[in-house]
DNA sequence: TATACACTTAGAGCCTACTCTAAGGTTTGC
DNA sequence: GCAAACCTTAGAGTAGGCTCTAAGTGTATA
């Protein structure tokens, strides 16, 4: 099966514009043009957008993608340091799930304070922050 | 306790520039300054940094945050709307967690899929990119 | 008193990642 | 044979979020 940028474009979620755009920068450069200079996606292309969209989409800079790409054209002797860069990767995702953790932390206490505040028609300056105060706390040590 | 702009860029991992910006950008509008011209943080002011922090990291523009500002400048009666804007914040933490989760997967993929090509010393062909090609399908509804 | 190191402002510059426009070529269906 | 709906390029513009510079003021220590 083969696909134009249109149906590629459709299929993940983004504009035929960011595709050329990614073309343009080097992040896909295996892409087929047929004889109306039209680019042809083959499945394979469309896996490799689907991992360039992974990577992209967990905060890796097209520059760092595009290194990866390289690394690809270079042949088996990079296979260890792409083996090792999709590590990198996974810890960076596990510090951002943590992350993330950490701040619905801070969310849930403030929804739990907005809930009592409502509740109470205003704000209650006594339970106000008492989450952000120890926060507070634990970064500049003291009370 | 008070603190100044640089004490406070340490320990929150800003930089001074950053607060300023972000006090330029409306976002800090409780910051007195002393006599000599200069923000004097109170605790007050830490705490609510660290929710602009925590805003912004998971993903809410700074324009956002200063509408939320806005809100609670106008008091009570803003306090539903305030306790809605956390709960839809928490939501959207919750779909990045799932996002984060799902490219996981794919990276999880893609490390096997190394570790075997990096002990074979070459791409296996015959197993690459299984995952993908599922991925591809489930989008493209066909084999 | 000198020197270092804070802090201030206004405003320019930069980076990433798009996003869009203009002008035009190709393909598809009636 | 022509309109609609694709596709192409080069290149300009935009948004968000910093990041830095210049020029200056204030404060603290030796």
């Amino acid at each position: 099966m083969r696909y134009s940028i249109g149906q590629v474009a459709k299929k993940l979620g983004l504009t035929t514009h960011t595709i050329r755009y990614y073309d343009k920068e080097g992040l896909l450069p295996f892409i087929r043009k047929g004889s109306s200079g039209a680019r042809v996606f083959e499945e394979d292309d469309v896996d490799w957008l689907i991992i360039v969209e992974c990577l992209k989409r967990t905060g890796m800079p097209l520059k760092e993608i595009k290194k990866y790409i390289q690394l690809c054209q270079q042949g088996d002797e990079t296979l260890q340091t792409r083996f090792e860069m999709f590590q990198k990767q996974k810890v960076k995702i596990e510090e951002q799930m943590s992350t993330l953790q950490k701040y619905m932390e801070k969310i849930n206490f403030k929804i739990a304070y907005y809930g009592d505040a409502v509740k109470h028609g205003t704000d209650d300056i006594y339970t106000r922050n008492k989450w952000l105060a120890a926060e507070r706390e634990r970064l500049f040590g003291h009370k």
